[in-house]
DNA sequence: TCTGGGGTCCTAGGACCC
DNA sequence: TCTGGGGTCCTAGGACCC
């Protein structure tokens, strides 16, 4: 039985949302109708543009491009920061909404949902559902999304993805060759730019062209990777909208610093920061962790990692900070440092684990247990302030040195 | 004043075991 | 003193997504 697909993608939503909310909130101007972008800090050499306004697009300006290039393509540009409290509300007021349609509705993204409405149409069109919940958010949230319908999940986002913004497209099997084979090979989802130098060489320019290649040669090329690749030009995709919410594969968090750094006491204590803020999150969600990773990125922007086993499992703050220096200490070569990050991998339930007598460390669990209640209660910054307090100094002496 | 931060999945090579 | 495979786990790195 053919499936009922909608995919909900919010145009341009980093940008519209800081709009409604600073709208909201009494400011003038909509920040959707100025050349404008929502970048991140500069002084922090975190500035580059998340989101850009229609005018900034036509100025040159892109995604992910260094907010210095975008003011010299436009020199009018203003820029305003990123804001996840406002941008989490807002997803979840859509999500709310689109909650109403069916139960079996998958949260892809902070601005993108897929719904299965199979089971859920009670004798109405599918495309006359995706045309109200496309004026419903309009007109009760003051946002806009683009609608894909389909009857697979990879072919409701290709067809969201058509002609922007607020606007609703159908992609279905017998649309593909006429929608989708003639877009460039780059507009597949899953196709990044290390695939499209290579497909070009293969004379592989479109999704058609890929579509019409031997899938044998694919694979031999590409594994895994070229299957799917195959699967995805042809309109092939089997996958289920996942509407329960998982346990995460990894959880991590890093910073970029405000200026490179070699002393490996500083790093030691940006490193001892990001541990806590790991295993804090770690415990929020009642998981334990075997493998800790430590990443560093130098000046030049090479990424190095290492990761070391724990001993036993655990979402202790103490233990990860061991290790992590462990590694910390193993891998560092006195480079130049960008980056710092530190992430747990291979995580488990602690509900469903039998704690090993040796790793149950009740004393341990104890002091994260109060300290976790503190951070929950004053926020997270109450208890993590050697981190931030050695990002300040950072800066301070970037400061001295002047330029 | 040049380049974020959160993830998932895959691969290739090596260690080790049977 | 010449040599097998199959399986699992670990590691480092790299691709992609939003």
């Amino acid at each position: 039985m053919e499936r009922k697909i909608l995919h909900v993608d919010v145009n341009n939503a980093f940008l519209s949302w800081t709009a409604v909310y600073m709208l909201k909130n009494g400011y003038k101007t909509d920040i959707r109708t100025i050349p404008s972008i929502i970048g991140g800090d500069e002084e922090r050499r975190s500035g580059i543009v998340l989101a850009k306004s229609p005018i900034a697009k036509k100025f040159g300006v892109v995604t992910g491009e260094p907010i210095y290039f975008a003011r010299k393509k436009c020199n009018k540009l203003e820029v305003f920061p990123v804001n996840f409290e406002v941008f989490n509300k807002y997803s979840n007021d859509l999500f709310m909404l689109l909650s109403q349609y069916t139960d079996k509705i998958e949260r892809f993204s902070i601005d993108e949902c897929f719904l299965d409405l199979t089971h859920f149409l009670n004798g109405r069109k599918l495309i006359d559902v995706a045309y109200e919940i496309n004026k419903r958010v309009e007109n009760e949230l003051n946002f806009t999304v683009n609608v894909g319908v389909s009857s697979n999940k990879l072919l409701a986002k290709m067809a969201s993805d058509f002609e922007k913004p607020n606007k609703v497209h159908t992609l279905y099997e017998d649309e593909i060759e006429d929608k989708m084979w003639p877009l460039p090979v780059s507009d597949l989802f899953m196709i990044g730019r290390k695939t499209v130098p290579k497909l070009y060489n293969l004379g592989i320019k479109t999704i058609g062209d890929l579509a019409k290649t031997d899938k044998d040669f694919l694979v031999k090329r590409f594994g895994k990777f070229g299957i799917m690749m195959w699967d995805y030009a042809n309109g092939i995709d089997e996958s289920e909208v996942r509407e329960k919410i998982e346990d995460p594969k990894s959880i991590g968090n890093s910073v970029t610093l405000p200026a490179d750094v070699t002393n490996i006491e500083q790093i030691e204590k940006i490193v001892v920061a990001l541990c806590e803020q790991v295993s804090f999150r770690l415990r929020k969600h009642r998981l334990i962790a075997k493998t800790v990773n430590v990443q560093l990125r130098t000046k030049d922007f090479k990424d190095y990692s290492h990761q070391k086993q724990l001993k036993f499992e655990t979402s202790s703050t103490k233990e990860i900070i061991e290790t992590s220096k462990e590694i910390l200490a193993e891998m560092y070569n006195g480079e130049p440092i960008r980056l710092i990050g530190v992430r747990v991998d291979n995580l488990e339930s602690k509900d469903e684990v039998q704690l090993s007598i040796f790793s149950n460390n009740e004393k341990q669990d104890k002091i994260d247990k109060v300290l976790d209640n503190l951070k929950n209660k004053y926020g997270y910054n109450s208890i993590t302030r050697a981190g931030k307090l050695e990002v300040e100094n950072i800066v301070k002496g970037k400061e001295k040195r002047g330029k």
